[in-house]
Formats: structure tokens, sequence, C-alpha cells
DNA sequence: AAGCGATATGTTTCCGTGAACATATTGAAA
DNA sequence: TTTCAATATGTTCACGGAAACATATCGCTT
């Protein structure tokens, strides 16, 4: 039996705004760690990158997910808003769902798969 | 109220293999048309690019997803195969109910989002 | 007042993906 | 037997996005 696949979910709104597990992970990191920098890092992006990330969603919502702080005792530090973690938990809840309510859709493809195709041998 | 967004389904396989929007409109293309060329053309997509992905779904499954022949009278052309076919349909149902499924969760994002976020103007 | 660590932002460099271009091949039809 | 349209496959080139590099700013500590 093949090992089943990430189901990676994103929305696409029509002026070129996407929510995918990218941003929802840099949300997350900011979540835990309080620093958008040591966010950006623990998943392999660069600070810049993870900036403009967050740049890009304040922007687009009513409120911004994510508030910072620059000096003070340990630089600055970002945080997330109430609004952010909403948005970070209702993505995490329908990638959740989808996962599992698409389970048999997605079972029917792998199991179509070549079982040469199972040991994970990423990119 | 802002216009829901797309929901972008894809599957992610451990050695690099990924089944998005892109092939399943490919297979479907190939399905419509009887020809990997029109079918690429057809969503403004090279025939060599169409072709690798032909190549790379072929080789991912058991069974090819695409025959196809060159030659004779129309120069040749291609087809699903059944196993091309399910898993062009499979994809297609996984899409749609999980867009339904999601709609809640997709809700509450999307209610967040600035209101001047809403007429499409795509890249 | 000097230092530190993180945010904020601009500029340049690099690289991978796809586009563009080029050919060879096939086999029915005219 | 020449033509034709599409498959099959290689090579080169251009572009956009991310990385890398470079500063500026801020405000608590010491």
């Amino acid at each position: 039996m093949i090992a089943p696949p990430r189901l990676r979910l994103r929305l696409v709104y029509g002026d070129g705004l996407k929510i995918g597990p990218g941003k929802a992970d840099l949300l997350q990191g900011i979540a835990e760690t309080g620093s958008i920098s040591a966010a950006g890092r623990g998943m392999g992006m660069s600070y810049k990158r993870a900036w403009s990330l967050v740049e890009e969603m304040n922007a687009a919502f009513r409120m911004p997910l994510v508030i910072s702080s620059r000096g003070g005792a340990k630089g600055g530090g970002a945080a997330l808003t109430d609004t952010g973690q909403q948005v970070l938990t209702a993505f995490r809840h329908l990638e959740q769902k989808l996962e599992h309510e698409g389970a048999a859709e997605i079972a029917q493809i792998s199991d179509l798969l070549s079982p040469d195709f199972d040991m994970s041998a990423e990119k």
C-alpha cells in the first residue's frame, strides 16, 4: 500500500491573494516564537520573505493578522492578533476536515499508483 | 460580501509526484480533444510541457493514464486509458466534495478579508 | 551613550522553470 | 511516394521570484 499523500489546500482569491500552507505555517511559527525572523528561520525562509508574506496578509484583511514592535529589550517581536489566530485556526480546521472527508477519493487515486513510489525521497 | 475563493487541491506524494489542478485540466483536455498538443494549446501550455506532464504521470502509475500514437491520417493522437479516466474522475469528485464540505471554514476566513478585495483582478 | 537584537526596506545577484526553437519519427490518406 | 499533423525529444534562452547582501531604525539594557 502506498503511503498516503499530503493534501495541500490553497484558497485563491480573484485579486491574487492566495492563502495556503506556507502562510499558515508562518502564522503558526510567529505565534510559537514571537518573532517573524525566528519563524522564518524555523522553516528555512529568509526574514525578508517572511516579512513580505506578513505584509501581504496584513494588507489583505480588515485587521492585521500580525502585530510587531521594534526595539526594546529583545530587539522587538511579533505576535498574532485575534484575527490572525482565527485565520490560522480556521485554516487548520479546514485542512484537518478535508483530509478526512476526502480520504476515499484520495485512496482511489493512490491505489492506482505504481508501488515503486512509496518510500519518502522528496526533492 | 467577498466573492468566495477557488479552492485548489494538490496531492503531494513523498517522492516528488504532485497531482493538482494543472494535471487534472490536462487530462481533461486530452480526453476532450484527443490530442496532447491541442490540450496544451487550449490551456496556454507548450506541447513540450504538456508532454512532460503526461510522461511524468504515465511513469508514476501502475498503468499509463494516457496512450498516444504517432503518424496516421491526422498525424497521431492521444486518449485517456481507463486508469486515466478514473484518476480524473476521482480528482474532480474530490474537488467538488471538498469545496462543499469546507464552505464553512472558507467563509470564516473570507469574512475577515478587507472588502476592497472582491472584484476579480487577477494576475 | 553604547550595544544589542529584531523589525523594516531597498538593491543586486542568482537560479530553476518554462518558453522558444529545432528535428526526428510515424503511418494513413491523397 | 509525397504530404501532413501530431507525437517524441533535445538544446538554448529569457524571465520572474527568491536569496543574498546591505542599511536604517527602534527602544530597552547595561
